[in-house]
DNA sequence: ATCTTTATTGACAATCATTATCAATAAGTG
DNA sequence: CACTTATTGATAATGATTGTCAATAAAGAT
């Protein structure tokens, strides 16, 4: 019942922020990156524990790219997908109101509620297509 | 272009068999546990090795699971997607072959090559909605 | 059946992301 | 300001997965 109570710190606003400012989605790892560069120091075991608080209240959702590597992105302003490259990691927004709406769809057939969904497509980018061409 | 030839050892096919002997997804140390118990003694790396192998040749489908270990189940008649519970982790297989075409189409038409993708969907089983109902 | 080549194995070390520890710090409150 | 304790952060620990490399054993050739 004790609701343990939360406390305010320029980390948590810090790592809320620099999640809010990227586009896609970032690992912890890289936001520990660039929270080091632009800001006071930060410690890398609290840019987790920040993230996963926000994934927890919802602010943020989480997936886990194919390198077994967590993912995490800012939620809110409604959501779009991605096209992501494998090699660059240039990404692309994308827009599927129609999955959306068959994602939520599918989830109802199955009497699953609160749905959210990932989808992300993965492939190479142009430019990385002609530099591989060997 | 030397196509590094595959030889047949008694590891792959137990390895093989074992996972298609379960029903669901099931770990690389699960299996190699079962391996270890049912037979001769057989190595942990050797194992992660043939279930890679066999995802590789379309033989096993592999996914993520939400604490980050690698599941692996036997056959591959297609990928598909899954529909996943938040709290007990239950997960219903979806049928998708619409999605498969749209998300090799729009990686196409942004000139992206080897498209891959990742679709799931996460919600709360209707079990699971029972016992949150409070 | 025996020899040869080299893919494969397996025990163990090495990685890498993430979590746990725990003393020191600072947020919120009276 | 003083006090309580959530939070931080440096580091150790964990756990899954991959790399290493000498020893082994497929598959083909003799």
């Amino acid at each position: 019942m004790a609701e343990t109570l939360k406390r305010n710190t320029w980390q948590k606003s810090a790592v809320k922020q620099a999640l809010s400012e990227e586009s896609g989605f970032r690992s912890a790892q890289q936001l520990h990156q660039v929270l080091k560069l632009s800001g006071p120091a930060i410690g890398l075991a609290t840019v987790y524990r920040a993230l996963n608080d926000l994934v927890a209240v919802g602010e943020a959702d989480a997936l886990q790219s194919s390198d077994g590597e967590m993912l995490y992105r800012a939620c809110g302003e409604g959501h779009h997908h991605h096209l992501i490259c494998r090699n660059c990691g240039k990404t692309v927004e994308i827009e599927a109101k129609k999955l959306e709406a068959w994602a939520d769809q599918v989830a109802k057939e199955h009497g699953f509620s609160n749905s959210n969904h990932v989808i992300d497509i993965f492939g190479n980018c142009p430019s990385c297509q002609k530099k591989v061409a060997k």
